[in-house]
DNA sequence: TATCATTAATGACATATATCATAATATATA
DNA sequence: TATATATTATGATATATGTCATTAATGATA
């Protein structure tokens, strides 16, 4: 079942002040009528490998993840997408086809904005173009330093990094609903599912954590980012 | 000692026909008259994290690594660049310091071009803006990827990536001179030393490699490409 | 509601990897 | 050249992590 919802005009979006924020009226007024806006359920594709880029998209509310399948058919998570930011990498300026896959992991409002057309805006509004290089710049070495971040930590470094993730960058909030199953959250660190689950009860054990189910509250903030720091 | 070398002339450089190949003469002129070329031996610094940002650096010759120095000191390497590639990450357009440091590991000759001029024809030539973006995206998607193919995999398919990227990608020959310490390679792709000096140690045993100190030689690419797929 | 499938949880065990110790080389430096 | 220092090499051992097995809990579906 398609749930409807206000098609929103690019004038009033979140995303306009970020990396839309140096064009001008007229060219506000371009994408927002070539512009197209998509619902997505929780677990619902958004694209896969292989297919055909042709938008430049960001999620407007929701939460998505980026990623890919290996040869034995384990998937790996490279990125999760959180509202006003720019979904996908930077290769979609340079390649044609999608090289991962993007999957809503809640309830997702995607915007499509046609890349011919950003293209055309990068060759004719200087401003806009450095701005949106900037931008965009920022968000691919974030994902590096991420992949970084995780990959030199140990188990307990990892988990305490996802904790820390959620509750301060996607939530805002010591209490938050995991969106993601714990087989994913081994995915996005590059661990075995048992013992992500292991970690979790290790910490909720140490009074560092409070878990029910997929409800988790970081108790001791301190100690968890000690913990991240010390890998 | 420092050693002279002739300083080239970007008409004439091999990068122009890569991300400087839609500037015009003038354009060409105006950078020309403003950079700056530098020699390094192996082992000198570029720069270092913390450093100010303002210059868009190239490798000309030889060879650098891209690294970041641990809380407990350990070296972590992201990416090594080789001649004509773009040294350093997208955070030049993004931060105003260095978040990485840069060390030759080959004598080496990087040539700077003032950041705010690349800027300038960003915002005055779109051509150029569009064919450079497409360039430095793809340069900066290269890195996450080999992040990814080197963190899902273990040891010996890591190895094997090694082996197969100093071969193939930076020296195009099944004989080359590995231009980094087993140590390296270790930070490199996240393993132990011992454990790298072991897995090549068994690679040798095992004919696929052959091993005189710093010089190898693959001897055997397809099982070596097999033992990289499988992880 | 009843049934089935998925996810979460935990213990026992196997395996991969790191660490420590030691020696042999190689490389840099005085 | 001699000496110090770093690199390479290998074995023994400790530790971290993954895998397998089993059960409980949760969620989906008929």
């Amino acid at each position: 079942m398609e749930l409807a919802h206000k098609v929103s005009n690019c004038k009033d979006c979140i995303y306009r002040s970020w990396a839309f924020k140096n064009l001008s009226a007229e060219e506000l007024k371009v994408i927002n009528v070539k512009k197209t806006e998509k619902f997505y359920r929780k677990g619902e594709n958004i694209c896969l490998e292989g297919d055909e880029i042709s938008s430049f998209m960001y999620l407007q509310t929701g939460l998505v993840k980026l990623f890919k399948t290996e040869l034995n058919s384990k998937e790996h998570i490279i990125s999760i997408a959180k509202p006003k930011d720019f979904i996908g990498l930077l290769s979609i300026f340079s390649n044609t086809k999608q090289i991962y896959s993007i999957t809503a992991i809640e309830d997702s409002i995607v915007c499509f904005v046609n890349l011919e057309i950003i293209k055309k805006f990068i060759k004719t509004n200087g401003i806009f173009a450095i701005d949106f290089f900037e931008k965009i710049s920022a968000v691919s070495d974030s994902v590096i330093k991420t992949r970084i971040d995780i990959n030199t930590r140990q188990l307990r470094g990892r988990i305490a990094y996802i904790l820390l993730f959620f509750s301060k960058h996607i939530y805002g909030s010591s209490k938050f609903n995991l969106p993601i199953s714990r087989k994913e959250v081994a995915e996005l660190i590059d661990m075995s599912t048992e013992n992500v689950i292991r970690v979790l009860s290790e910490f909720r054990k140490d009074n560092l954590i409070q878990i029910e189910g997929k409800n988790i509250e970081v108790l001791d903030i301190k100690r968890l980012e000690k913990i991240y720091e010390l890998g």
